[in-house]
DNA sequence: AATGAATGAGACTTCATTCAT
DNA sequence: AATGAATGAAGTCTCATTCAT
């Protein structure tokens, strides 16, 4: 009787965690009332503020869980090659962040009015623009002016940032392989080297 | 005093959307009563629904309000030199776009939401692409490899939009004039050509 | 320019009463706004509360247009003929009154909460039972019972009364002219005279 | 005091309900807030909407209450007594429907607005006169022409429904006993037999 | 006489949150 | 630990009515 709801199905926690990440992105947050979560999570309506005292509380426990982004560079680097060290880091952090992109969306839209949020969604970025310039710097070594690895780590981190949190609706501007490639491209004929 | 409501003040209808637009950039739509709207536009409660009838209809009008973006690429091409053509286009879009940055943050924000204002940012988007293709083309014809202008393009477009949409809060990655920079020297060098 | 917009049209204080009624009629007193009235009958919204200060006094002006219903009892009676006269006069009576269709049934509606409307409809009701009396004595002298000519004429005016008031549905329970034969017959069968 | 809310006070949502009633028909459906049926049944105001989640069903809610009038017509039929059996039948229903006069008068005036309340009160009226035709027929048989029962039922069940939905006002037309021995008495003479 | 901008009271409704059990 | 009835604050929106012009 203890676990009379259990089996295999996930806890009545997670599952509340679950609808909320789905209603929150379907819908905004303010816009999901909690009642609805419980009714999606099928659970009592009184379970839901006791897991989660606020409503708020929610959002905190689903940025908890954004999966953590430390990839070893060693998996994706081809030394000497940039280009192929960069398509292998977008495949990697596409395989890595596709679970989660409902969630990184909600969060991008929900930045704004919680600080907790906003502070997950920049250091997630931080952690993806050092990860580049590791890769780009692992994989170009002697073949690359360094002058240029902040410039391309930080548009490279735009775009799969963009390309994971902020383009949902089908009509928005595809996030193109093609950008990736005239990076990759840019950095090993030493664009900017001039500079 | 006596002409409190009178003389140059702005007439009440565009005190209301100016306030509206400050509200809703600080504290997002939804979080914004009406009540604080009419407060913040010293006008009574009922004038707000009065001018607007629905809440969303303050939306709708400041996506009216967004200026038109069309510039005129001869005012910006320097021939031959595709480096100073895009500084001078980042130059007359910051011009044109600093005074609606709340508005386009604001906007970016309830996209989801709210079709009309979905479809007013991704015209925007287009609108952009679409200049700063021009502007290339125009300054680096003969210098450059077309095959190149559309991901160039693209990726300009983005860091533009990022720039007067989404990065708002100080601690977010500032949107970089070296980025630009080393767009236009990659364009110039035939980065990608080989594609 | 006193008629600029008069020609052939009734006057604007006669569109706002006709809007008035068919929209009254149409969705209620209370669920109709006198914005959709001034819409209805062209004329600026400020022109309906200058000709009626109170939204109630379009009721009680409503009520004053009720057409009179004196009929000339001689038009109708067929001496010697009960059924014939009540045949008579139900379509004197239909001729009459159907222009009022609308407004009789909306009088109906509303006459619990305006007691101006009530008493309208009272007196009609008395109008029309004292009428149905006199057309009754004139045509049966002689050949009915004085005691049933109340209750044949309070049946009567009753299904009448229904008849133009109260059902206005399609669904509605028909009023039906079998039934006003029904009462012709037993007034002159004598029904009733043995009480 | 300290059992203020228990006891055998009716339970909350009964509390609301027959304030509803109460207050709807004592002013309209439209002219009594929800706050004040909230106050009339000493709940905060949040029940009442707890329970009913629109205004709208607290209608619903209250059709449904509509006593059922299924009557045994044994119990009234005097066999071969056409008027005393139309009698009974008027007494049994008077006992029956005397409790949700108040009821039956709100929703007759509600019926034009609400479709729910249309089709109760057509099914109540349906459901009268197929039970006064019933009557009709086990009390007369033999004595009454038969083509003469629809007619008759339909006048009976209209004066019922009349007296207990409509006239409500003291000053109203009273709903007279003589007209029902009118027509049992017209029946059982056969008025309208030639026809 | 006529107009329509302006006003504010108040209605319905939603919902996070509390609390007794 | 779990529940769902209960609460009341707050929000959006409608509208009759007023008033300056």
């Amino acid at each position: 009787m203890a676990r009379s709801k259990s089996g295999d199905d996930p806890s009545a926690k997670e599952r509340i965690l679950a609808a909320a990440e789905k209603l929150f992105a379907e819908s905004g947050f303010d816009a999901t009332p909690t009642s609805r979560i419980a009714e999606a999570a099928r659970v009592p309506k009184g379970l839901v503020h006791y897991y989660f005292r606020r409503k708020s509380d929610l959002l905190t426990a689903l940025v908890k869980r954004l999966p953590d982004q430390f990839i070893e560079p060693a998996n994706v680097v081809v030394p000497g090659d940039v280009a192929a060290s960069l398509r292998g880091l977008v495949a990697e952090l596409d395989a890595r962040l596709s679970d989660s992109r409902l969630l990184s969306h909600l969060l991008w839209r929900e930045a704004d009015t919680h600080k907790d949020v906003r502070e997950a969604l920049q250091a997630r970025f931080q952690t993806i623009v050092h990860q580049v310039k590791a890769v780009i710097i692992a994989a170009g070594a002697g073949s690359i002016a360094l002058a240029d690895v902040d410039s391309a780590a930080g548009l490279f981190a735009l775009a799969v940032s963009y390309r994971h949190s902020v383009a949902r609706h089908p009509e928005d501007p595809p996030m193109m392989d093609r950008e990736v490639e005239f990076i990759a491209d840019a950095l090993t004929l030493g664009a900017g080297a001039k500079t």
